[in-house]
This record gives structure tokens, C-alpha cells and sequence, in this order.
DNA sequence: TATGAATGAGAGTTCATTCAT
DNA sequence: AATGAATGAACTCTCATTCAT
């Protein structure tokens, strides 16, 4: 006879394993992935060393869970900010907005994202970039691609140009003063790339 | 009594120095600070492992001579091509082609740069700013203020701007195809940054 | 939730601290600190050589946890012997006797306490200085004071006489011969401290 | 032509020599014989690293050569004084007093001393025995002895009981205070020791 | 004779991972 | 499912010693 059901079982499962994640996510933040500890990320969530193992198979495994989580996370976060009006100018805006307060609330998730991004490891890099692949869509096909068929922005290499909007939002993004806070507005980043793609036509 | 030369020892020294660091750069950017072995930094420079400690107290000061010579090197790389001009835009246009062209030409220090800029590592990358106050400084006094007082650029805000104009040069540069390849053509990142920047009435 | 009873665990981890102490004792008597090995010394405990930093932070915590070990180890075998009588002559032997007795029990101990009280290292001897400051109160306030109060002793000055005899006991403990065998009988020592305490009344 | 007369030359070797002799024995007495560097005790004598083993075929033997060294200054420092008087007694109160001024004068040589005979080194602590054996036969033969034959010393037995002597005063020795001072006075040591071997018959 | 760059064995230490319980 | 003692490979760093100059 089952202790428990096998909804709460599951349930249990699962909110070990997103304390996993979610100290894995403080422990890579602060001290990078090669100086976090399996022992130090699974005491800090409250369980023993071997815990870990019984829900990843190793270190790297939960850091590609990890990737996975963050994109998906930060993903539907700025999704459902950019559907809120159908202006290419105003998803812009949202994506820049909505982007940046995503870090401002997900300081760790942020660090993860972009040191793994700028990292030496091609495996991490590799599955970051395919976990990111929704949101460079997002960009080129919800925001870049109508407004250049809407002619509010220039007629712009779109791949390259997406990528340079994404490269300027997770460039800024890491730059943050010693306090941790970003000292570029987020509003100048998003006027920056406006006035970058606007076409001499339609001035803010 | 030396039995040498003064100056055949320091040009020793200063040769076995620059393959270490030379060494370590391909190995910091192959492997990342942490995932390089001292010992495999040594051997591939062509010496035994002790040796590195013959000219770097340890890995960190290692890696903080290397900081400082990426710098250095970049810099003097930059400036001269910035300086050929006075105009604004152009000397906005030759600081992303000749940052490129340092990035295709020493493409392991680009690396090191861009993952250090963005690691955890709190102490590398307060040095990594540091050493590129002077490139910063560069962008701010020597082609946005002019370009500002000139009113071919837009009066921005000058010391954000410089932020993201370097943010945009860096984020771009770190972003290689699978042949290691920049996706995003330099001219391209320019234009950009020239759109973003250039006043109304002055289109290109 | 842990498997192991609360009880087990700690019965476990005391055995193997206790494996890890000894293993460290007969090393550092051999070949001394510098010269023995942390594998070595794990490795004869019967683990493998990182199991030693489970239980100690590192070498250096090991040795002043052996210090701790020895110090009390060596107090309560003297300590016992000692209050078996009241009169300071006889006080004055059993410490010779019982003390030789330890060493001769206990040779590793002894060497290493005879090798660090006079070695360079002044963190450790520091520590075996405080260590033995019971057995040097045991001399001083429960064999020598009593003694001269009952002018069995003559009245010498006590701190730095407890000191000599400490000295006396120590200088000759470490006189081994090449067989490892004191080459000086106890009951010598003992005769020896006794003459040149007793006050001329008294002749044995 | 040499450059130099052979004595000359033979001269600057001997103090090139004395020179590293007593760099190492400044750096012996301070970190001991395993954590002092060869290259430390080079540059302290003001040549370079190399250069000591064109004197000393090894640290080992640089060692040894010290011992041979250090027995010699402290036989001939005690060995004039103890000559000074045919009176056992006095003898043996010149015999702690010279030995005391010789510790006194000469610190680091004796923590050498005191620190090899007590250290782990068997190799090390035979050579010192040899070395001190004619201090040994100094306190049998010309002290002891001749106090018995003159009955102003109780009938000990003579080998151990010169050995209780020496460990009696290399004990003390090394016995000194935070601020390295010797915190028992030589007097009382020489007044201890009296007591110790005087037959009833005399008093002091 | 003196030098000091180079060597490489060997040290202390860390930590991802295993597995009996 | 959870534990944590044990493991051992791999790391950074030290330093006695060599040798070409």
C-alpha cells in the first residue's frame, strides 16, 4: 500500500526538485558554474549531497535543466508582455520592458543566463541558444518582420538585426555597477534601438 | 657575478613570459579560466609545469597579467584607426571595424575578454573594466561628445551611451556561429549604432 | 530522512576519526610533520586519502586535534597514578613512573609530543603548551607545593621549578637508543628530581 | 696567472661558505630544516640559489656540515670555561653557566640544536649525537668522574647520569618564554642539578 | 665561481560521484 | 526517496636540484 498517492508523491517530487534548481540557480549565479558546489547547492536547498542525484544524473544534467528552465521562464514572461498590443513599435518597447524587469526580478536566473551565453563551454552555450530559439523568433517574426512590412522600421537584414537586438538587450543586461544595479535605463536602451531600426519616416 | 648579459636574460624573460601568456590565452579561451590546467597551459607554451611559476605567483595573477595585456593590446589596436579621422561618424565607424578586426585577428583574447567581462568571477571583471577605462574614455570624449557638439549625433546621454555603444561592440562580438564566425557583419552593427545615434536632420 | 540511526553515524565517524588519529600519530612520529603525508597517513588508517578532510579542515587542524588527543591522553594515565597517595615524595615518583609508563606504552605519542614541543613550528607549540598546562598545574600546586609546605621539599621557587622537572621528564623521555629503549632508567630520574629537592633534613 | 694567490682565493671560499652556513642557520632555527628553502638561504647569504651547491653537494649535507659546525663552536665555548678550575663543582656550575651564555649568544644555533636532537630525523639526530659525544665525555670524564673520586658527588652511575645532565640542560634550554627569553635562570638549573648529585656529606 | 631559468616529483586540497543503508 | 561516508582523479603550488652560460 502506497504511502502516499501518487498525485502527492509526484508533487513532492517535484518541489524537491525545483529547490534544486532554485539553488543551483543562486549557487551558478554567484559563483559560476565550475565553483558551485553539488555539495553546497544541495545543502542550500535544504536536502544532503546525494540528493541531487536521485534527480539528476549529474552536475552538467541539472545545469541543462536549468537551461531549460530559465528560457522557458524568462520566455513566458516577455511573450505575454509583447502580445499585449499588436504596434511593432510598442512590442519593441515591451521586449526591452519587459525584458529587463524580468532581470531586475530574476537577478540569479539572469547571471546564469548570461555567463552561460559568454561561457568557454560549447555544450551550454550550445543548449542555451536552442532554449533561446522561441525568443529570437519572437523578434524577428512578431516585432522585426511587421514593422518593416508596416514601414515603421527600415528594411533591415532581419536574422542579423534580431540577433543585434537580442545581443544589445543581454549586453546591457550584464553591465551592472558594483551595487548589482544596472546603470544603463532601460527605457534609453529601447530609445537607442528605436531610433537604430526606425526608418526616417516615422520619428518618435 | 651574472655570467650573462642583463639584456640576454630580460629578453629570455620576456619571451617565455609572452608564450605563457600566449599559452594561457588559447587555453582560458578553449577551456575557460577554471577548466584550464596550469599544468596544460605550461606544457603547451613549450615548458614544464612548474615554470609558469617563475613568472606568475599564481593562476589568478596569471590571469590578471593576461587582463591587463588584452587590454593594452586592443587598445593601441583601436586607437590608431579611430585617430585617422575626426569625423564623428567616422571615427564611429572605424571603432566597430577595427574592434572587429582586432576580434577576427586575435580572436582567443576576444574571447577571454568577453567571458571574463560576463563570468562570476567579481575580481577579474572589476580588473577587466579597469583596464578598459582607457577604451571607454575613448568612445566617450574622443566620438561621442564630439559627435554631440558637432549635432551629427543626437544629444544623449554621454556616459550611458558609451555603456551601450561598448555593450553593443562586445555583445556582438561574442556572437559566433558553430565555425566560430561572426553571424552579424560588422558594417551592419555600425549602421546600426549610427541610426541609433544620428540626429534627425542628418541622415546618412 | 537519514537511514542510519543517529547512534551508528556517530560510532562510525568517531572509529574513523579515531583510525585517522592514530594513523597521523605513528606517521608524524616517523618521519615527522613536514615529512608525512596526508595520503600516507589516510592510506594507512585503511581509506583513501581524501576521506581525511572529512574529519579534519587540514593537516594542520589534524595535528592540533592530535595535539589535543595526546595532551589529554597523557594527563588522565599520570593524573590517576599520582592521587594513588598523599605524600609529594611519592607523588613526585609515580610522576616519573606513571609518565615513563605512558611513554613506554605510548612511544609515538610521546614522540610526537617531545618533537613538536621543540620543533619551529610555534603555532604548535603554542598549543601543546596550553595543552599540558593541567599536567604542569598537576606538579606545581598538587607534588611541589605540598612538598615545601611540608618541608619534605626545600623551598624553591615553584613555577619555574615545575618547569625543570617538566624539562627533566621531557629531555630524558626523548633519550632513546638506537633500539627505541629509554636509555635511562625512571627510577633514576626519579632519584635524581628527588635529590635535588629534597631539603637537607630529610635524606632518604 | 690565477687571478687571485691560492690563499686568497681559499679565503673567499671559506667565507662564501661561513656566509651560507650561517644563512642557514638563521633559516633552520626560524622555519626548520623542512620548511626552510634552499633558495631562501641562498639569497639571505646574498649569492644566488644555485650557488650553495657549489659548497654542499644537498640540503642534507648542508645540514649535516651545520651540525658539525654548531657541536664545534659549543664544545669550545664550554670546554675553555670548564677548564678554567679543578673543582668538580665548580666545573659543573661553569658547565651550565658557559652553556647557558653559549645559548644565549648564539640562539639560532642552538634552536638548531635543541630542534635536531628532538626532531624526527634519524640521520640527523645520530650525526648530532656524534658530534656532542665530546661534550659528553667533557661532563662524564672531567666533571662527573673526578666529583665522585673526590666524593664531593653522591656515587651515581656515571653514563646516564651524564646524560640526565645534558638533557637537564638542553631541556631548559629550549624552554624559553613568548618573547624568547629562557624563563628558567641558568642558576637555578646549576643549583637543581648540585643538589641532584651532592653526597649528604656536603652541602653548598 | 656564480648564476638563475628550467625542471618535475610530490605535496595539500577539492569535489563530483557512488552506494550501502 | 534520502542520506552522508567514502572515494580518487585532478587540481594548484612548492622547491630541491640541474646545467648552460
Amino acid at each position: 500500500m502506497p504511502r502516499h498517492k501518487r498525485s502527492e508523491r509526484e508533487q513532492i517530487q517535484t518541489e524537491t526538485r525545483q529547490a534544486l534548481l532554485e539553488a543551483a540557480t543562486r549557487a551558478f549565479a554567484e559563483h559560476g558554474y565550475a565553483n558551485a558546489s553539488v555539495d553546497a547547492i544541495s545543502t542550500e536547498a535544504g536536502f544532503a549531497k546525494g540528493t541531487i542525484y536521485n534527480y539528476f544524473t549529474s552536475k552538467r544534467e541539472l545545469m541543462l535543466a536549468l537551461i531549460e528552465a530559465i528560457s522557458r521562464d524568462h520566455y513566458a514572461s516577455v511573450l505575454v508582455e509583447v502580445q499585449q498590443t499588436d504596434s511593432p513599435v510598442e512590442r519593441l518597447e515591451q521586449f526591452f520592458i519587459a525584458g529587463f524587469e524580468w532581470v531586475a526580478s530574476n537577478p540569479n536566473q539572469a547571471r546564469v543566463l548570461i555567463t552561460t551565453l559568454n561561457g568557454a563551454d560549447q555544450e551550454f552555450k550550445g543548449a542555451m541558444y536552442a532554449a533561446y530559439e522561441p525568443m529570437f523568433q519572437l523578434v524577428r517574426l512578431e516585432i522585426l518582420a511587421p514593422g518593416i512590412e508596416a514601414r515603421v522600421f527600415r528594411p533591415v537584414d532581419q536574422p542579423p538585426t534580431a540577433g543585434l537586438l537580442m545581443a544589445t538587450y543581454l549586453g546591457t543586461c550584464s553591465q551592472v555597477d558594483e551595487h548589482g544595479r544596472p546603470w544603463i535605463d532601460p527605457s534609453q536602451v529601447a530609445d537607442f534601438a528605436l531610433h537604430a531600426l526606425q526608418s526616417s519616416r516615422t520619428q518618435t
